[in-house]
DNA sequence: TAGTTTTTCGACCATTTTGTTAAAATATTC
DNA sequence: GAATATTTTAACAAAATGGTCGAAAAACTA
Protein backbone atom coordinates (compact mmCIF):
# COMPACT_ATOMS: atom_id res chain seq x y z
CA UNK A 1 0.00 0.00 0.00
CA UNK A 2 3.07 2.51 0.22
CA UNK A 3 4.31 1.46 -2.89
CA UNK A 4 1.65 2.63 -4.68
CA UNK A 5 2.03 5.94 -3.47
CA UNK A 6 5.56 6.61 -4.19
CA UNK A 7 4.91 5.48 -7.43
CA UNK A 8 1.92 8.51 -7.67
CA UNK A 9 4.31 10.63 -6.95
CA UNK A 10 7.05 9.29 -9.43
CA UNK A 11 4.74 10.10 -11.77
CA UNK A 12 3.98 13.58 -10.89
CA UNK A 13 7.09 14.49 -10.20
CA UNK A 14 7.54 13.47 -14.20
CA UNK A 15 4.06 14.92 -14.92
CA UNK A 16 4.97 18.04 -13.32
CA UNK A 17 8.26 18.51 -15.55
CA UNK A 18 6.31 18.03 -18.85
CA UNK A 19 3.55 19.92 -18.14
CA UNK A 20 5.92 22.83 -16.93
CA UNK A 21 7.74 22.22 -20.41
CA UNK A 22 4.85 21.83 -23.02
CA UNK A 23 2.01 22.99 -21.29
CA UNK A 24 -1.16 20.67 -20.48
CA UNK A 25 -2.24 20.49 -24.30
CA UNK A 26 0.98 19.75 -25.74
CA UNK A 27 1.68 16.90 -22.83
CA UNK A 28 0.43 13.29 -23.21
CA UNK A 29 -0.04 10.44 -21.64
CA UNK A 30 2.59 8.77 -23.79
CA UNK A 31 5.37 11.49 -22.99
CA UNK A 32 4.84 10.71 -19.07
CA UNK A 33 4.18 7.34 -19.34
CA UNK A 34 7.54 7.27 -21.16
CA UNK A 35 9.37 9.37 -18.75
CA UNK A 36 8.19 7.27 -16.51
CA UNK A 37 9.25 4.12 -17.79
CA UNK A 38 5.81 2.50 -18.16
CA UNK A 39 3.23 1.63 -20.59
CA UNK A 40 0.68 4.38 -20.77
CA UNK A 41 -2.08 2.42 -20.27
CA UNK A 42 -0.25 1.53 -16.42
CA UNK A 43 -0.68 5.30 -15.39
CA UNK A 44 -4.62 4.82 -15.72
CA UNK A 45 -4.04 2.64 -12.51
CA UNK A 46 -2.81 5.23 -10.72
CA UNK A 47 -5.02 8.29 -11.81
CA UNK A 48 -8.13 8.13 -13.04
CA UNK A 49 -7.31 10.31 -16.72
CA UNK A 50 -4.72 13.23 -17.90
CA UNK A 51 -6.82 15.77 -16.16
CA UNK A 52 -6.51 13.70 -12.43
CA UNK A 53 -2.80 13.93 -12.85
CA UNK A 54 -3.06 17.68 -13.76
CA UNK A 55 -4.70 17.94 -10.78
CA UNK A 56 -2.62 16.02 -8.34
CA UNK A 57 0.41 18.57 -10.22
CA UNK A 58 -1.06 21.29 -9.27
CA UNK A 59 -1.84 20.62 -6.12
CA UNK A 60 1.85 19.16 -5.13
CA UNK A 61 2.68 22.40 -6.70
CA UNK A 62 0.58 24.45 -4.02
CA UNK A 63 1.40 22.88 -1.48
CA UNK A 64 4.62 23.34 -1.89
CA UNK A 65 4.12 27.40 -2.25
CA UNK A 66 2.16 27.08 0.15
CA UNK A 67 5.07 25.64 2.36
CA UNK A 68 7.58 28.15 1.02
CA UNK A 69 5.51 30.84 2.25
CA UNK A 70 4.85 29.65 5.63
CA UNK A 71 8.73 28.78 6.09
CA UNK A 72 9.55 32.29 4.71
CA UNK A 73 7.35 34.20 7.45
CA UNK A 74 7.59 32.28 10.47
CA UNK A 75 10.72 33.75 11.59
CA UNK A 76 9.38 37.23 11.11
CA UNK A 77 7.75 39.16 14.08
CA UNK A 78 6.74 42.22 12.51
CA UNK A 79 3.61 42.66 10.56
CA UNK A 80 4.95 44.57 8.14
CA UNK A 81 7.78 43.13 7.29
CA UNK A 82 6.04 39.72 6.89
CA UNK A 83 3.20 41.40 4.67
CA UNK A 84 6.27 42.22 2.44
CA UNK A 85 8.03 39.14 2.42
CA UNK A 86 5.07 37.24 1.88
CA UNK A 87 4.25 39.02 -0.84
CA UNK A 88 7.75 38.83 -2.29
CA UNK A 89 8.41 34.96 -1.91
CA UNK A 90 4.82 34.34 -3.32
CA UNK A 91 5.67 36.66 -6.52
CA UNK A 92 8.32 34.54 -7.01
CA UNK A 93 7.46 31.34 -6.44
CA UNK A 94 4.54 32.09 -8.79
CA UNK A 95 6.82 33.11 -11.17
CA UNK A 96 7.57 28.90 -11.79
CA UNK A 97 3.98 27.78 -11.26
CA UNK A 98 2.50 30.36 -13.91
CA UNK A 99 3.22 27.43 -16.83
CA UNK A 100 0.48 25.90 -15.43
CA UNK A 101 -2.00 28.95 -15.47
CA UNK A 102 -0.55 29.68 -18.52
CA UNK A 103 -1.32 26.65 -20.08
CA UNK A 104 -4.72 25.88 -19.25
CA UNK A 105 -5.78 29.88 -19.26
CA UNK A 106 -5.84 30.00 -23.12
CA UNK A 107 -8.46 27.18 -23.35
CA UNK A 108 -11.35 29.18 -22.80
CA UNK A 109 -14.00 27.20 -23.84
CA UNK A 110 -15.36 25.15 -21.22
CA UNK A 111 -15.34 27.88 -18.56
CA UNK A 112 -15.30 27.17 -14.89
CA UNK A 113 -12.65 24.14 -15.17
CA UNK A 114 -11.39 22.57 -12.12
CA UNK A 115 -8.32 24.78 -12.68
CA UNK A 116 -10.64 27.54 -11.73
CA UNK A 117 -12.21 26.11 -8.93
CA UNK A 118 -8.71 25.68 -7.48
CA UNK A 119 -7.91 28.71 -8.18
CA UNK A 120 -10.29 29.99 -6.03
CA UNK A 121 -9.65 27.78 -3.58
CA UNK A 122 -6.23 29.13 -3.28
CA UNK A 123 -6.97 32.61 -3.01
CA UNK A 124 -9.78 31.77 -0.27
CA UNK A 125 -7.06 30.38 1.62
CA UNK A 126 -4.33 32.96 0.51
CA UNK A 127 -6.76 35.95 1.35
CA UNK A 128 -7.22 33.72 4.79
CA UNK A 129 -3.54 33.59 5.32
CA UNK A 130 -3.15 37.42 4.66
CA UNK A 131 -6.18 38.04 7.38
CA UNK A 132 -4.45 36.90 9.81
CA UNK A 133 -0.98 38.99 9.44
CA UNK A 134 -3.35 41.90 9.32
CA UNK A 135 -5.02 41.10 12.29
CA UNK A 136 -1.48 41.07 14.20
CA UNK A 137 -0.70 43.88 12.91
CA UNK A 138 -3.58 45.53 14.15
CA UNK A 139 -3.58 43.26 17.80
CA UNK A 140 0.03 44.65 17.85
CA UNK A 141 -0.93 48.41 17.52
CA UNK A 142 1.18 48.90 14.55
CA UNK A 143 -1.62 49.17 12.17
CA UNK A 144 -4.78 51.16 11.76
CA UNK A 145 -8.06 49.36 13.03
CA UNK A 146 -9.50 48.68 9.42
CA UNK A 147 -11.28 46.07 8.15
CA UNK A 148 -8.87 43.19 7.78
CA UNK A 149 -11.03 40.47 5.82
CA UNK A 150 -11.82 43.47 3.48
CA UNK A 151 -8.00 44.39 2.94
CA UNK A 152 -6.96 41.39 2.72
CA UNK A 153 -9.35 40.38 -0.33
CA UNK A 154 -8.09 43.50 -1.97
CA UNK A 155 -4.57 42.30 -1.60
CA UNK A 156 -5.30 39.30 -2.92
CA UNK A 157 -6.63 41.08 -6.18
CA UNK A 158 -4.07 43.51 -6.10
CA UNK A 159 -1.09 40.30 -6.24
CA UNK A 160 -3.65 38.57 -8.67
CA UNK A 161 -3.14 41.79 -11.11
CA UNK A 162 0.55 42.12 -10.51
CA UNK A 163 0.61 37.57 -11.56
CA UNK A 164 -1.24 38.25 -14.93
CA UNK A 165 1.31 40.57 -16.64
CA UNK A 166 4.18 38.04 -15.54
CA UNK A 167 2.80 35.96 -18.13
CA UNK A 168 3.32 38.17 -20.89
CA UNK A 169 6.70 39.27 -19.65
CA UNK A 170 8.91 37.66 -16.96
CA UNK A 171 10.70 40.79 -16.31
CA UNK A 172 11.55 40.17 -12.58
CA UNK A 173 12.93 43.25 -11.78
CA UNK A 174 10.30 45.36 -12.94
CA UNK A 175 7.52 43.25 -10.54
CA UNK A 176 9.86 43.44 -7.69
CA UNK A 177 9.76 47.69 -8.15
CA UNK A 178 6.01 47.03 -8.60
CA UNK A 179 5.69 45.44 -5.24
CA UNK A 180 7.98 47.86 -3.48
CA UNK A 181 5.46 50.58 -4.97
CA UNK A 182 2.37 48.62 -3.60
CA UNK A 183 3.86 47.75 0.03
CA UNK A 184 5.05 51.75 -0.05
CA UNK A 185 1.79 52.87 -1.01
CA UNK A 186 0.21 50.52 1.90
CA UNK A 187 2.18 51.35 4.14
CA UNK A 188 2.03 54.79 4.75
CA UNK A 189 -1.36 54.13 4.08
CA UNK A 190 -1.84 51.23 6.86
CA UNK A 191 1.14 52.14 9.61
CA UNK A 192 0.17 54.91 12.58
CA UNK A 193 2.41 57.65 12.64
CA UNK B 1 7.58 40.26 -55.04
CA UNK B 2 9.31 41.34 -52.47
CA UNK B 3 6.37 41.19 -49.93
CA UNK B 4 6.05 37.80 -50.45
CA UNK B 5 9.52 37.14 -49.11
CA UNK B 6 9.09 38.89 -46.15
CA UNK B 7 6.28 37.17 -44.86
CA UNK B 8 7.94 33.82 -45.31
CA UNK B 9 10.60 35.29 -42.94
CA UNK B 10 7.74 36.55 -40.51
CA UNK B 11 7.10 32.89 -40.67
CA UNK B 12 9.95 31.27 -40.06
CA UNK B 13 10.86 33.79 -37.75
CA UNK B 14 7.58 32.54 -35.58
CA UNK B 15 7.99 28.42 -36.15
CA UNK B 16 11.72 29.13 -35.11
CA UNK B 17 10.44 30.20 -31.44
CA UNK B 18 8.12 27.19 -31.51
CA UNK B 19 10.17 24.39 -33.08
CA UNK B 20 12.96 25.95 -30.36
CA UNK B 21 10.18 25.66 -27.42
CA UNK B 22 8.01 22.28 -28.59
CA UNK B 23 10.03 20.56 -31.20
CA UNK B 24 9.30 19.65 -34.71
CA UNK B 25 6.73 17.32 -33.35
CA UNK B 26 4.83 19.17 -31.06
CA UNK B 27 4.72 22.04 -33.10
CA UNK B 28 1.50 22.35 -35.21
CA UNK B 29 0.69 24.28 -38.43
CA UNK B 30 -1.81 26.13 -36.43
CA UNK B 31 0.09 27.02 -33.81
CA UNK B 32 2.54 28.66 -36.66
CA UNK B 33 -0.61 30.17 -38.11
CA UNK B 34 -2.01 31.56 -34.80
CA UNK B 35 1.28 33.30 -34.23
CA UNK B 36 1.53 35.08 -37.38
CA UNK B 37 -2.07 35.90 -37.33
CA UNK B 38 -2.72 33.61 -40.28
CA UNK B 39 -5.41 31.21 -41.40
CA UNK B 40 -4.01 27.76 -41.50
CA UNK B 41 -4.36 26.94 -44.73
CA UNK B 42 -2.33 30.82 -45.45
CA UNK B 43 0.90 28.88 -44.45
CA UNK B 44 0.58 26.56 -47.45
CA UNK B 45 1.00 29.51 -49.91
CA UNK B 46 4.46 29.90 -48.34
CA UNK B 47 5.95 26.33 -47.93
CA UNK B 48 4.96 23.15 -49.69
CA UNK B 49 4.55 21.81 -45.91
CA UNK B 50 5.13 21.51 -42.10
CA UNK B 51 9.03 19.85 -43.27
CA UNK B 52 9.94 22.63 -45.56
CA UNK B 53 9.05 25.46 -42.59
CA UNK B 54 11.46 23.33 -40.61
CA UNK B 55 13.96 23.09 -43.88
CA UNK B 56 13.67 26.83 -43.80
CA UNK B 57 14.42 27.72 -40.69
CA UNK B 58 17.07 25.41 -40.03
CA UNK B 59 18.67 27.26 -43.31
CA UNK B 60 18.34 30.33 -41.41
CA UNK B 61 19.71 29.28 -37.96
CA UNK B 62 23.15 27.49 -40.06
CA UNK B 63 23.20 30.79 -42.09
CA UNK B 64 23.04 32.63 -38.44
CA UNK B 65 25.67 30.29 -37.16
CA UNK B 66 28.25 31.17 -40.10
CA UNK B 67 27.63 34.33 -39.85
CA UNK B 68 28.82 34.32 -36.15
CA UNK B 69 31.53 32.16 -36.45
CA UNK B 70 32.87 34.78 -39.64
CA UNK B 71 32.74 37.48 -37.28
CA UNK B 72 34.24 36.26 -34.98
CA UNK B 73 37.32 34.79 -36.35
CA UNK B 74 37.66 37.34 -38.73
CA UNK B 75 39.88 40.11 -37.04
CA UNK B 76 42.24 37.22 -35.58
CA UNK B 77 45.50 36.79 -37.90
CA UNK B 78 46.78 34.34 -35.27
CA UNK B 79 45.52 30.79 -36.71
CA UNK B 80 46.33 29.06 -33.12
CA UNK B 81 44.02 31.98 -31.77
CA UNK B 82 41.27 31.90 -34.38
CA UNK B 83 40.35 28.30 -34.73
CA UNK B 84 39.85 28.25 -30.63
CA UNK B 85 37.67 31.09 -30.98
CA UNK B 86 36.29 28.87 -33.60
CA UNK B 87 35.48 26.50 -31.78
CA UNK B 88 34.43 28.05 -28.67
CA UNK B 89 32.07 30.05 -30.80
CA UNK B 90 30.76 27.06 -32.76
CA UNK B 91 30.23 24.87 -29.83
CA UNK B 92 28.43 28.15 -27.50
CA UNK B 93 26.27 28.67 -30.58
CA UNK B 94 25.55 25.19 -31.32
CA UNK B 95 24.15 25.04 -27.63
CA UNK B 96 21.00 27.31 -28.77
CA UNK B 97 20.31 25.30 -31.96
CA UNK B 98 20.44 22.01 -30.12
CA UNK B 99 16.75 21.64 -29.78
CA UNK B 100 16.18 21.07 -33.90
CA UNK B 101 18.96 18.39 -33.92
CA UNK B 102 17.31 17.03 -30.58
CA UNK B 103 13.84 17.35 -31.86
CA UNK B 104 14.07 15.36 -35.23
CA UNK B 105 17.27 13.20 -34.04
CA UNK B 106 14.09 11.12 -31.21
CA UNK B 107 12.41 10.30 -34.81
CA UNK B 108 14.86 7.40 -35.70
CA UNK B 109 12.19 5.75 -38.30
CA UNK B 110 12.88 6.94 -41.53
CA UNK B 111 16.61 7.19 -41.71
CA UNK B 112 18.37 9.49 -43.96
CA UNK B 113 16.18 12.39 -43.48
CA UNK B 114 16.17 15.77 -45.10
CA UNK B 115 18.11 17.01 -41.52
CA UNK B 116 21.28 14.30 -42.05
CA UNK B 117 21.56 15.11 -45.44
CA UNK B 118 21.46 19.39 -43.96
CA UNK B 119 23.82 18.48 -41.59
CA UNK B 120 26.20 16.20 -44.28
CA UNK B 121 26.59 19.68 -46.01
CA UNK B 122 26.58 21.71 -42.98
CA UNK B 123 29.81 19.37 -41.66
CA UNK B 124 31.30 19.89 -45.12
CA UNK B 125 31.32 23.41 -45.22
CA UNK B 126 32.96 23.45 -41.82
CA UNK B 127 35.19 21.43 -42.57
CA UNK B 128 36.25 23.71 -45.22
CA UNK B 129 36.15 26.72 -43.14
CA UNK B 130 38.65 24.99 -40.47
CA UNK B 131 40.57 23.52 -43.14
CA UNK B 132 41.21 27.37 -44.81
CA UNK B 133 42.70 27.97 -40.95
CA UNK B 134 44.83 25.18 -40.71
CA UNK B 135 46.25 26.32 -44.75
CA UNK B 136 47.04 29.75 -42.93
CA UNK B 137 48.39 28.18 -40.12
CA UNK B 138 51.04 26.26 -42.62
CA UNK B 139 51.53 28.76 -44.63
CA UNK B 140 52.37 30.80 -41.95
CA UNK B 141 54.81 28.46 -40.85
CA UNK B 142 53.23 27.96 -37.39
CA UNK B 143 51.67 24.57 -38.20
CA UNK B 144 54.06 21.79 -38.72
CA UNK B 145 53.33 20.55 -42.45
CA UNK B 146 50.12 18.21 -42.25
CA UNK B 147 47.34 16.87 -44.75
CA UNK B 148 44.82 19.95 -43.57
CA UNK B 149 42.31 17.87 -45.43
CA UNK B 150 42.41 14.99 -42.96
CA UNK B 151 42.99 17.08 -39.79
CA UNK B 152 39.90 19.33 -40.67
CA UNK B 153 38.03 16.39 -40.56
CA UNK B 154 38.71 15.12 -37.69
CA UNK B 155 37.76 18.22 -36.27
CA UNK B 156 34.59 18.26 -37.31
CA UNK B 157 34.21 14.52 -36.11
CA UNK B 158 35.91 15.92 -32.39
CA UNK B 159 32.99 18.91 -32.68
CA UNK B 160 30.69 16.27 -33.37
CA UNK B 161 31.29 14.17 -30.21
CA UNK B 162 31.72 17.04 -27.83
CA UNK B 163 28.41 18.28 -29.35
CA UNK B 164 26.03 14.94 -28.64
CA UNK B 165 26.62 14.89 -24.72
CA UNK B 166 25.50 18.50 -25.16
CA UNK B 167 22.25 17.18 -25.59
CA UNK B 168 21.26 15.48 -22.32
CA UNK B 169 24.08 17.94 -20.17
CA UNK B 170 23.95 21.66 -20.99
CA UNK B 171 26.81 21.55 -18.28
CA UNK B 172 28.45 24.54 -20.34
CA UNK B 173 31.52 24.56 -17.94
CA UNK B 174 32.63 21.55 -18.27
CA UNK B 175 32.16 21.57 -22.17
CA UNK B 176 34.54 24.63 -22.25
CA UNK B 177 37.32 23.16 -20.21
CA UNK B 178 36.76 20.22 -22.65
CA UNK B 179 37.40 21.96 -25.31
CA UNK B 180 40.52 23.71 -23.83
CA UNK B 181 41.84 19.75 -23.12
CA UNK B 182 41.14 19.48 -26.96
CA UNK B 183 42.54 22.52 -28.07
CA UNK B 184 45.70 21.95 -25.50
CA UNK B 185 46.52 18.68 -26.78
CA UNK B 186 46.10 19.56 -30.71
CA UNK B 187 48.32 22.70 -30.44
CA UNK B 188 51.04 20.78 -28.63
CA UNK B 189 51.41 18.25 -31.69
CA UNK B 190 50.46 21.31 -33.78
CA UNK B 191 52.61 24.13 -33.06
CA UNK B 192 56.03 24.19 -33.79
CA UNK B 193 58.80 24.46 -31.24
C1' DT C 1 -14.21 51.12 -62.85
C1' DA C 2 -13.41 46.63 -64.65
C1' DG C 3 -10.38 43.13 -64.96
C1' DT C 4 -6.25 40.67 -63.40
C1' DT C 5 -3.26 38.88 -60.04
C1' DT C 6 -1.94 37.97 -55.44
C1' DT C 7 -3.16 36.54 -50.89
C1' DT C 8 -6.21 34.79 -47.33
C1' DC C 9 -9.26 31.68 -45.41
C1' DG C 10 -13.03 28.40 -44.29
C1' DA C 11 -14.74 23.88 -45.24
C1' DC C 12 -13.40 19.54 -45.89
C1' DC C 13 -10.77 14.94 -46.10
C1' DA C 14 -7.47 11.18 -44.87
C1' DT C 15 -4.54 9.82 -41.69
C1' DT C 16 -2.39 9.80 -37.35
C1' DT C 17 -2.40 10.68 -32.55
C1' DT C 18 -4.39 10.43 -28.18
C1' DG C 19 -7.16 9.33 -24.19
C1' DT C 20 -9.39 5.68 -22.31
C1' DT C 21 -11.08 0.96 -21.38
C1' DA C 22 -11.26 -4.01 -20.71
C1' DA C 23 -9.12 -8.11 -20.53
C1' DA C 24 -5.09 -10.93 -20.54
C1' DA C 25 -0.53 -11.58 -18.65
C1' DT C 26 2.83 -11.18 -15.28
C1' DA C 27 4.68 -10.28 -10.80
C1' DT C 28 4.20 -10.20 -5.76
C1' DT C 29 2.51 -11.54 -1.38
C1' DC C 30 0.50 -14.66 1.79
C1' DG D 1 -0.72 -22.11 -5.24
C1' DA D 2 -4.60 -18.97 -4.33
C1' DA D 3 -5.19 -14.15 -3.95
C1' DT D 4 -3.84 -9.69 -4.87
C1' DA D 5 -1.32 -6.12 -7.04
C1' DT D 6 0.73 -4.31 -11.16
C1' DT D 7 1.84 -4.18 -16.02
C1' DT D 8 1.07 -5.08 -20.75
C1' DT D 9 -1.60 -5.87 -24.97
C1' DA D 10 -5.10 -4.81 -27.97
C1' DA D 11 -8.57 -2.23 -29.40
C1' DC D 12 -11.37 1.77 -30.34
C1' DA D 13 -13.80 6.27 -30.44
C1' DA D 14 -12.87 10.88 -30.46
C1' DA D 15 -9.84 14.49 -31.26
C1' DA D 16 -6.08 16.56 -33.56
C1' DT D 17 -3.32 17.32 -37.47
C1' DG D 18 -1.27 17.88 -42.09
C1' DG D 19 -2.79 18.92 -46.20
C1' DT D 20 -6.12 20.20 -50.42
C1' DC D 21 -9.32 23.05 -53.00
C1' DG D 22 -12.00 26.59 -54.38
C1' DA D 23 -13.95 30.68 -53.47
C1' DA D 24 -13.74 35.16 -51.40
C1' DA D 25 -11.11 39.24 -50.46
C1' DA D 26 -7.46 42.46 -51.22
C1' DA D 27 -4.07 44.52 -53.91
C1' DC D 28 -2.74 45.90 -58.13
C1' DT D 29 -3.09 47.42 -63.03
C1' DA D 30 -5.13 49.56 -66.92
Amino acid sequence: MEKKESVRQEIIEAARQLFSRYGFRKTTMEDIARLTHKGKSSLYYYFKNKEEVFRAVIIHEASILRKALKEATTGISDPAEKLEKYMRVRMNTMKELINYYEAVEHEHDSHYSFVDQLRDQFDQDEAQAIRRILDEGVAQDKFQPLDTELAANTLVIAMKGLEYPLVWKGSAQNLNKRIQKIMKILFYGLLKR
